[in-house]
DNA sequence: GCTTCGCATGGAACCGCTTCAATAACGGTG
DNA sequence: CACCGTTATTGAAGCGGTTCCATGCGAAGC
């Protein structure tokens, strides 16, 4: 009976049409869980995320979500906003039978739990995060960070502050530290002498980053341009700067990273990291591991670019920094919608 | 042994040491599938949402988990962007052993898809939506569109204009009217006469909600208000006005639904419902149905309020409607931040 | 010192499916 | 019609725990 219910080739026609019969006459209902104990896989694997509540974490998630559901695994869900959820998670992964594997997105794991996934065999990829010897996808932080100031750069900017987070003690966030260091080289190739004062850490929240903004533009020689670690940020950002009554783009340039969605639709300009196809391609990469293939490349580096939307604008008014009449600058691409 | 690693008060220190020392040493790793097999529960539930990325939809999830979370269960997650997928995780629920329970969230189910639940008996709740019979979690949303419509007029507006998203044939979604019902009681209570192009529905994004707002800023009479029928419409509708020109709360009054996260960052009035809170709320009463309590209140309503933030003013041109000096409104409650 | 009671422990049965080996039915052929 | 090679079906043995029952042992009571 089992042969009918898995589509089995080796049964008659008659007797598939007798049992189908029964099964329905007895309202017959398999339990998954008998099955995948004595087939010895659970179907099932973990999704772990820190802060779900984050866009960016959220859009990796659909990603990884969507090929899972394709390629017939349970996903079941992990949170992680504190240190212990991140401890019973992971130990739920090592016991066998829990998860077949695990996608484990935007979190940096620690040595410690990297070895006990490694003892317990748990098949591990990472999104946003790597470790050594698990096939992981992500972007080159330093490379966007430079984008970014770059970007700002060739606008004429040259005061250009930085907002960005505090690296989590806990979960190790390490990528603003990578996009302020790429933000800091490329105003070094510039030959800008950088000011320790337009760079601004703290809480991830676009409250905090509305704070700071606020702070950076009350500076005597407050910053024409600044870039954010995140749009969430850059959106406080932009709170910060209208708070202060500063127009963007007109007296102030902004530039996130990321670019979720409300980055679109807000028209903020922003370094683009594929986020959901980040996710889908960790599930796809797990589903290999799982199977047992060998991924190629062990790290994989997803593509990153500059979409300038309209809150980056040429430096309009030189007299901050040099000479001239106000002249509109050409900036200003053209707002979504339409 | 399983009484050991079960706390069992049945077993001997003595015992107990020399059988965890054992298990240390034979690195043995229980398997959780046989476990949930022989005592015949699954341990997992499953969250059903739709549309993943939008924000309400997130906060109520993560409400979810994290009460799931902290009661043992696994959650399995589900994201329903089309009809097929539905379908799909609603035959996995009724599969026997598959889900202990589910807590649907902002998903209409049809009569055929509650029928098969509950022919099979499955434990469920629902957030955001609701089914006779099943215990549910919802708001007024009729209130909801009427509180918006009345803060609006509170103001002073009296052309309000509805920004919506059209009703999703397969996953039906009825918010959105009865909000919009809400806001033809508001007008109709005080005696205004409704101009149907008033109304515009689009698709369920805020580029969409832009492209609408813009059509209504071009009537020869254009509202002086705009209600959205949720945050992430009500940005677009921000977006919209300022591509027409217009300038938000000075030209035009914004109102959203739902008080997602960016609409505090953005100063974003709205009509605030609990979130998170709710999906909380649906995973406690799913946990209470599998234990077999009976749930209290079948239809659980949470409390609604208009927080009125920066996108909404009284209205300072009393030209367009009738008669009054120009009097600031007291609105313009104290922007965020802080 | 021997019985009685109770707690700790070892063992069997079972959860509900898959799988594989053994048996039965089948169709074709000499 | 008997025989043989396939193919279909049935049955038993796991998968890895939990649970319940029976046995063993120690402490308490007579």
């Amino acid at each position: 009976m089992s042969r009918v219910l898995n589509h089995s080739p080796h049964v008659r026609e008659a007797t598939r049409q007798r049992v189908t019969e029964v099964i329905r006459r007895l309202q017959y209902r398999p339990s998954r869980l008998a099955a995948r104990l004595s087939r010895g896989s659970p179907g099932t694997v973990m999704l772990l995320v820190p802060f779900l509540t984050r866009p960016s974490v959220v859009a990796r998630l659909a990603g990884a979500l969507s090929v899972l559901d394709e390629q017939g695994f349970d996903a079941i869900l992990g949170n992680v906003e504190a240190p212990d959820q991140l401890e019973r998670h992971l130990h739920a992964l090592t016991a066998r039978h829990g998860a077949e594997g695990a996608v484990i997105i935007s979190l940096q794991l620690g040595e410690r739990h990297l070895a006990e996934l490694r003892s317990a065999g748990v098949p591990l990829v990472m999104v946003d995060a790597q470790a050594p010897g698990v096939p992981c996808t992500v972007v080159d932080d330093i490379r966007g960070g430079t984008l970014a100031a770059e970007h700002l750069l060739d606008l004429g900017h040259r005061r250009i502050a930085f907002v960005g987070d505090e690296p989590n003690p806990d979960l190790g966030f390490r990528s603003t530290r990578r996009r302020l260091l790429g933000y800091r080289r490329a105003l070094a190739a510039r030959g800008i002498c950088q000011n320790p004062a337009l760079i601004r850490l703290g809480a991830h929240s676009s409250t905090a980053a509305a704070a700071l903004t606020r702070q950076l533009l009350r500076l005597p020689d407050p910053p024409t341009a600044i870039f954010a670690a995140s749009d969430t940020q850059a959106l406080g950002v932009l709170a910060g700067a209208e708070q202060a009554g500063l127009r963007v783009p007109d007296d102030l340039s902004v530039i996130g990273y990321d670019d979720i969605e409300s980055a679109a639709q807000l028209g903020l300009s922003t370094v683009r990291q594929p986020l959901r196809a980040s996710g889908a391609s960790g599930a796809h990469r797990l589903c290999a591991v799982i199977r047992g293939e060998r991924v190629r490349p062990m790290r994989q580096e997803l593509p990153l670019g500059v979409v300038a939307r309209s809150t980056t604008r040429a430096l309009t008014d030189p007299v901050r920094s040099l000479t001239d009449p106000v002249r509109a600058g050409p900036a200003r691409t053209a707002p979504p919608g339409d």
